[in-house]
RNA sequence: GGUCCCUUCGUCUAGUGGUUAGGACGCCAGGUUUUCAUCCUGGAAACAGGAGUUCGAUUCUCCUAGGGACUGCCA
């Protein structure tokens, strides 16, 4: 490594569908430790399968962190000193380092076929055995091991299909690595495989392109997830092999589905009601749609806060952070080590947060195409502004403050039965209609105090009930039981409004 | 099955060899709002189990149980 003192991290997906929610924690806790070091966050594209390449993926990939507000400083986009990035684009470069491998006797030619190896398992699982490709049974089969060199030979100028397997170390000792997050992690190699690095396609595996591509990025911290925790001694082995310095670890815990068993998903989704995924997903294939944050109102500051917390967590009270304060705060000596459960319910309690500390302007800016939709005219912008800071603190969702809000723009078609049988009853429909007469006969200014002071004395002087006059008249004037205060109501609503809906009202409700 | 990782309220988590085991989400109750929501106050709610070390373990060690990941010419 050129520059050990500059950290390099990578976000390495595979093209293979939408990224989950788990992916973006990941590229997350890359970018925080990038910025935080004043290092560089790569995104790498690791499209070596191309039996489950899934068009459109990568664009998905590159949106989502977009969206996410995690900008990378080098990748398939912009590029970069240490580019292609995308692993397809770097193809030519694998073998080679496959061979070097070869050479020092680190790794070997096998030419057994897809149906040879289905049979050994199938066999060994007959036994009750998990087959093994391993120094115990390699011999066994067909390879530049077991098979004269001359065999070899000759099987390679038949060009035969081969791949190309790592030789795990014969003599048994423990490969441990310092996981920043779990500390000491050991593995021994008998228990470990003969790994296949090349296939017979040409391409790299996962494994050989990973340790060869973060070697040549110079890439200083692995930080990924869990799962990859049991490949982390054939990585190390690999540097070894090379004669490589490793990059240090981190593997990060899973996220867990709400309930039920396992990790988070597609289906949890689908099942419980929330996305599993940053944007929504058409499946190029099936044409299903799969729900995204970004669509279902999330804003990505707010999805981002509750993914940091999601194993991680400041050692403080703080819940809110803003992105440069993650920066400041991400360590990794304080990110968990067991599964995270998703929680739905805190990732909308997130957004509310969210919502309620946006300026209201902005807010009204967000809710004009939602009345659009609607087929709603808009107000004025400081009409419009007033409303959304009347209600904002009711929602969670941007799309959430129209049923908090219609009233404003729409007059009810139908009341809240419950509340009519409650509230609109005895002496109050006669009443409500003298109300409306007073409404409609008033001079003076249209402000919520003086209607409120007027209105009061009126309900006195009639000898009427306050709360049933009251709740009747939110009745006729929303169509329900809540909203924001009545008097600024009956203010916004415009005197001849407040008068229609009150008689549309006498006249529906009797 | 094997390997590895993990284990504090329902969930996310803080925490210490001696604490009334703290906070947040959700839930419940009361108050404010003559509505609803917000807000405020309060409440129920956890150290998986068993040994050992120790004057004393939720905290350290071991075992058990439970959970999870991996076990592909997928990543």
């Amino acid at each position: 490594m050129s520059n050990r003192n500059s950290v390099r991290v990578r976000f390495a997906p595979s093209p293979t569908g939408p990224l989950h929610m788990g992916g973006v924690r990941t590229a997350l806790f890359n970018y925080l430790f990038a910025r935080q070091n004043g290092g560089t966050f790569i995104l790498r594209i690791e499209d070596t399968d191309q039996t489950r390449y899934v068009n459109g993926a990568e664009d998905y990939i590159i949106e989502s962190l977009k969206w996410s507000g995690l900008e990378f400083d080098e990748g398939p986009v912009q590029g970069g000193n240490f580019g292609p990035y995308r692993q397809s684009e770097r193809k030519a470069q694998y073998r080679e380092y496959a061979d070097m491998l070869i050479e020092k006797e680190h790794a070997y030619f096998a030419f057994d076929t897809a149906e040879e190896l289905d049979q050994a398992r199938s066999e060994a699982e007959s036994d009750g055995r998990t087959f093994s490709y391993d120094e115990h049974t390699r011999l066994s089969m067909k390879n530049s091991l077991s098979l004269s060199s001359d065999e070899v030979k000759k099987l390679l100028q038949d060009e035969m299909p081969y791949v190309i397997r790592f030789k795990m170390p014969e003599q048994a000792e423990a490969v441990e690595d310092e996981d920043m997050i779990r500390g000491k992690v050991s593995f021994r190699t008998s228990d470990l495989d003969d790994k296949v690095l090349f296939k017979a396609d040409g391409m790299p595996t996962y494994h050989l392109a990973n340790v060869v591509d973060d070697h040549l990025m110079e890439v200083t911290h692995v930080i990924r997830g869990e799962e990859w925790l049991p490949s982390m001694p054939l990585h190390v082995l690999l540097y070894r092999a090379f004669g490589w310095d490793k990059p240090v670890f981190a593997h990060l815990p899973l996220i867990l589905k709400p309930q039920g068993k396992g990790k988070l998903s597609k289906r949890d989704g689908d099942k419980l009601g929330f996305p599993v995924f940053p944007l929504e997903w058409t499946d190029p294939e099936t044409k299903e749609v799969a729900a995204g944050y970004r669509e279902d109102g999330y804003f990505p500051e707010a999805f981002i806060n509750m993914l940091a917390l999601l194993g991680w967590n400041p050692g403080t009270e703080q819940e809110l952070f803003s992105k440069e304060e993650l920066v400041n705060a991400f360590s990794f000596d304080r990110v968990n080590k067991s599964g995270a459960r998703f929680d739905p319910e805190k990732a909308k309690w997130f957004n509310h947060q969210y919502l309620v500390n946006k300026p209201d302007e902005e807010l009204a800016g967000l809710f004009g195409p939602v009345l659009a939709e609607k087929g709603v005219v808009p107000p004025s912008v400081d009409h419009l502004t007033r409303i959304v800071s009347l209600v904002k603190e009711r929602v969670s969702f941007v799309a959430d403050l129209w049923e908090q809000s219609a009233f404003f723009f729409v007059a009810p078609e139908e009341y809240d039965a419950k509340v009519a049988k409650k509230r609109w009853k005895g002496d109050v429909p006669a009443f409500m209609g003298q109300l409306a007469d007073f409404f409609d006969g008033v001079s003076t200014s249209w402000d919520a105090d003086s209607l409120k002071e007027q209105v009061s004395a009126l309900i006195q002087e009639k000898e009427m009930n306050f709360g049933g006059v009251m709740n009747s008249l939110r009745l006729a004037l929303v169509g329900g039981s809540f909203g924001p205060d009545l008097f600024t109501i009956v203010e916004m609503l415009e005197k001849d409004e407040v008068v229609s809906r009150i008689r549309k009202a006498v006249e529906k409700l009797g």
